[in-house]
DNA sequence: TTTTTGTGTTTACAACTGTAAACGATTCTG
DNA sequence: CAGAATCGTTTACAGTTGTAAACACAAAAA
């Protein structure tokens, strides 16, 4: 299989909406956006044609429309980004990277609950 | 006091030589990189360079070179880093952040065990 | 002092990004 | 069927990034 390509902050965001729906238009993905983004419908055009070309949406023709669907799962572009950033801040090193995240925002106690569960469940697993 | 500007990928590696040695030469920096990355001397100096100009970095001057040093820490950079790869990947949601790390990760026994300390640490400080 | 050498600065250039207008084809609609 | 509306595709353009050679200047050596 294939490897997922490296998605730009702004093509992120397209993707996500098409995870949402698992499927949609050109004008979905324009509409679902313009609340957050200030971007002109060109713009939008411009990136999915952009994700198509890089094999991050499939299409297929309905009427005049295109409806988009994505090549790849969302985990699989998560865990890809999610290594470059370990490694590229935190030279690869987990532990000291959760630390700063735990350590950099104040977590709720439900939160830290919900963590020291995923961890049980981890510990348990070996 | 002004605001990290971000990095790349490349200028990224370059000031984790500098602030691992405070401050150093260029020459230094081409020789730590060596082994990584196979860059052109004349590489690592652009990117000096740019880092210069983007206010990463402030330089003095002794003699013919110039010794480098960072204009913020590691820290700033890496918080506003981190806080970004969290918003663009992760809309901003912590736990299911640190829950795939922990759970893409084989993390070792001593791993979690300091991870829960420092859950507890935190939990303390509510 | 003239030459050489080591440094930083400029210039180069293609690929990628953010933004968006212009264009061309296709499908409604009158 | 011709004109209008709608889509996707092309083209545009400046800024960033990865890579690196060319250039200029100061310092060291001959």
């Amino acid at each position: 299989m294939k490897k997922a390509p490296r998605l730009s902050e702004a093509e992120w965001q397209v993707m996500k909406v098409i995870w949402r729906r698992a499927s949609c238009s050109a004008q979905e993905v324009i509409e679902a956006l313009a609340p957050n983004r200030d971007w002109s419908p060109a713009t939008v055009k411009t990136l999915l044609n952009r994700l198509h070309r890089k094999g991050a949406l499939d299409f297929e023709k309905t009427g005049k429309a295109y409806i988009y669907s994505p090549a790849f799962t969302e985990a699989e572009f998560t865990t890809q980004e999610a290594e470059s950033f370990l490694h590229r801040v935190f030279d690869g090193a987990l532990s000291p990277m959760i630390a700063h995240f735990v350590q950099s925002h104040r977590l709720s106690r439900p939160e830290i609950d919900e963590l020291e569960r995923i961890l049980r469940e981890e510990r348990k697993d070996k």
